[in-house]
DNA sequence: TCGCGGATGAACT
DNA sequence: GTTCATCCGCGAG
């Protein structure tokens, strides 16, 4: 895939409402990140579903001060830090005061990969936004983005091209401990931007 | 290409 | 004190 016709806002109503549903539906489109008059772009190729009851979803115990977007209407920004080193991207996916989210696993840049190169000390261009904790990284994502509505405009939003629907593959979700098993990992098929072990990138 | 171990911070028991 | 939806560097195959 490549870039890039004129980008689409997502709007609220076109987008599926429900966790798998949803963690499909987003690939291909864009993540569109503005910060101080720089704007980058990329094109989702990897996505997780995190369930409503999964036991590996941060909104299994219920809302808590750092969850709590989870449960805010689907479309919404969800991030944490994880192992202290890395932030995770995620979009709310089901109907306000259900808990459930999308991980954005890979990206594959298409402008302004400059600015995305700054934020990291060596890597190419494949590696830039390989992996949640490297997107998130390259796009100077963080708890100030955490609650902002992904449909709307703002610092961080979704968009669409003309692109044609991608050819979809799935897998066990990576990383996990608990619901090991099950098959809520989706990528675009051949992109070389999926992240994880060859025998799950196919 | 893989698997391993350490770094690191925040939330929760 | 324990648990992590990770990354990086390293060594083995």
């Amino acid at each position: 895939m490549t870039a890039s016709a004129p980008i689409r806002r997502l709007e609220r109503g076109e987008a599926p409402v429900e966790t798998v549903a949803l963690a499909r539906y987003l690939l291909g489109k864009i993540v569109v990140r503005e910060a101080d008059g720089r704007i980058m772009t990329a094109r989702i190729v990897e996505t997780e579903a995190y369930l409503p009851l999964d036991p590996a979803c941060h909104a299994f115990r219920g809302l808590t001060p750092r969850n709590r977007s989870l449960f805010l209407d689907a479309g919404h920004i969800y991030v944490y830090m994880c192992y202290g080193t890395s932030h995770m991207l995620n979009i709310s996916s089901e109907a306000a005061g259900v808990g459930a989210g999308v991980l954005l696993r890979a990206l594959e840049p298409l402008g302004g990969m400059e600015y995305m190169r700054a934020a990291h000390k060596r890597c190419n261009d494949r590696d830039l936004t390989r992996g949640p904790g490297r997107l998130a990284t390259a796009l100077s994502i963080d708890r100030r983005l955490d609650g902002l509505d992904a449909y709307a405009p703002g610092p961080l939003w979704i968009g669409s091209d003309t692109t044609g629907a991608p050819d979809i593959a799935s897998s066990v979700r990576i990383g996990i401990s608990k619901a090991v098993r099950a098959p809520l990992r989706f990528f675009i098929a051949g992109s070389r931007f999926v992240s994880g072990p060859a025998r799950l990138r196919r």
